[in-house]
DNA sequence: GTTATAATACTTGTATACAAGTATACCTTA
DNA sequence: TAAGGTATACTTGTATACAAGTATTATAAC
């Protein structure tokens, strides 16, 4: 069986991770690409030797991966739940929900140096697409909505978003790979929306807010279902090589 | 140093449970009644000799607190930061947001099991209440609003549930006993409560609902003020006792 | 007395060892 | 051939061992 070399995962992402958040990240990718089906069970004695590390932090990627829903721990064995069509439109319930909410609070807040951090961010961005970098671009996504987020001071609602969070970043990452392959065109959309997610903020718009973040939802689900092809299309070419 | 013989979390609710979730629990319970104050620093070492098991388990329970908000893991040792006013009134926040969500999947659903599992719940919470059983009574609680939100079927929503849920017990515990020792005539207004909330789904009337979730918030919310202030004493005490 | 350096006693993260339990497969017996 | 029991090869959970790093403290030099 050839192992893959490469990892999903930016390894750059990782400097002071622990060897259980490598496992646990690099698990993920491969879950959420479909390059582990769905169903799937998972041996720690397995990935152990897969992931050449010892159980310890296999043990710990596998508790991260069930708290983000992502494998389901049974008597024996981690099954693999993955995210099915349903799953993500739960996932974005929960960002709707989340962001609609702190939205609220910062229509009550003094924004300026939230439209400030974001701005910046935006510019971030754009110079991620002139470059091509589709990870730098989707690490400034993210962040840009964890700034949101942050901004409102609320530990709970951050710790649903660091829950959150990890499957997010996932499916941003895989999308926005594809895209930079296929589907360059898209990034001006992108940056427009993100540009009218600030101005919603500035001008306290809750209606344009919503707007945007509709789009912003569609900008990464829209084209899931291509990613979904071709990822599925890419694991089992990988899986014929393997035979 | 006297340790405690007596554990504040009920032990039937662990029959099957890990080391590590034992430890999670006790731990929880004695963060959020002040027992541990708030800043203090938790040495994996220290609670492997304090709990008699290895650290394994002991990291496993450290690293559920800091999923659920209760500790800071940092460089060296983990920070305890427990539940002030603004957490305790975070976490309602959530609960407000999730249960309102659920409500408007509810209303489109049929629910006429869910009401039929519910009135027996509510039943069952009659019968702790008539036999004194506190630890009962808070189950049979906990049980009411997870049944409910288990009954959309959302994966993720269930997820944030899981989150919250053992920070939820472990207030609605210590709500409940003090309440039984000193406010026993509180309890048929919490059941009229839960009586509404039911109403409140057979009927669809989202006002009753959101007014019956205010009110059974304020009835663990309420009293947490006096909760906080006979537990600050109970750990006060306890520690004169052991010097 | 103050500062710099070195030794020590912690800390975390990972590997390994072991015990108890569970599924699988094989072998015995009818 | 079918049924039942036993052996085996897994599984998880916990304990222990070890390496690498960090704070603290003591010591030495100025």
């Amino acid at each position: 069986m050839t192992e893959p070399k490469e990892f999903l995962y930016p390894g750059k992402w990782l400097s002071k991770a622990s060897a259980g958040d490598r496992v646990a990240c690099e698990l993920r990718m491969q879950i959420i690409s479909g390059l582990i089906e769905s169903g799937t069970i998972l041996s720690e004695n397995k990935l152990a030797a897969d992931f050449a590390v010892s159980r310890s932090p296999i043990r710990e990627a596998l508790k991260i991966l069930a708290s983000e829903n992502m494998i389901r721990l049974e008597r024996m064995g981690a099954v693999v739940i993955g995210l099915t069509e349903k799953e993500i439109e739960e996932i974005y319930d929960v960002r709707l929900l989340i962001e609609t909410f702190v939205f609220e609070r910062l229509v009550k807040m003094d924004i300026h140096e939230l439209v400030n951090e974001l701005s910046k961010i935006h510019e971030m961005m754009k110079v991620a697409i002139k470059f091509q970098d589709a990870d730098e671009f989707s690490y400034q996504d993210v962040l840009f909505h964890e700034t949101i987020i942050r901004a409102i001071n609320h530990s709970y609602m951050l710790m649903i978003w660091n829950n959150l969070k990890p499957v997010m970043e996932s499916l941003i990452l895989l999308s926005m790979r594809a895209r930079f392959k296929e589907k360059y065109e898209d990034f001006p959309r992108i940056l427009e929306n993100h540009e009218l997610y600030i101005e919603a903020i500035k001008t306290r718009d809750r209606t344009l807010m919503i707007k945007s973040l509709h789009q912003n939802f569609d900008d990464v689900q829209g084209k899931i279902e291509d990613l979904w092809m071709s990822q599925q299309m890419l694991s089992k070419g990988a899986e014929l090589e393997d035979e």
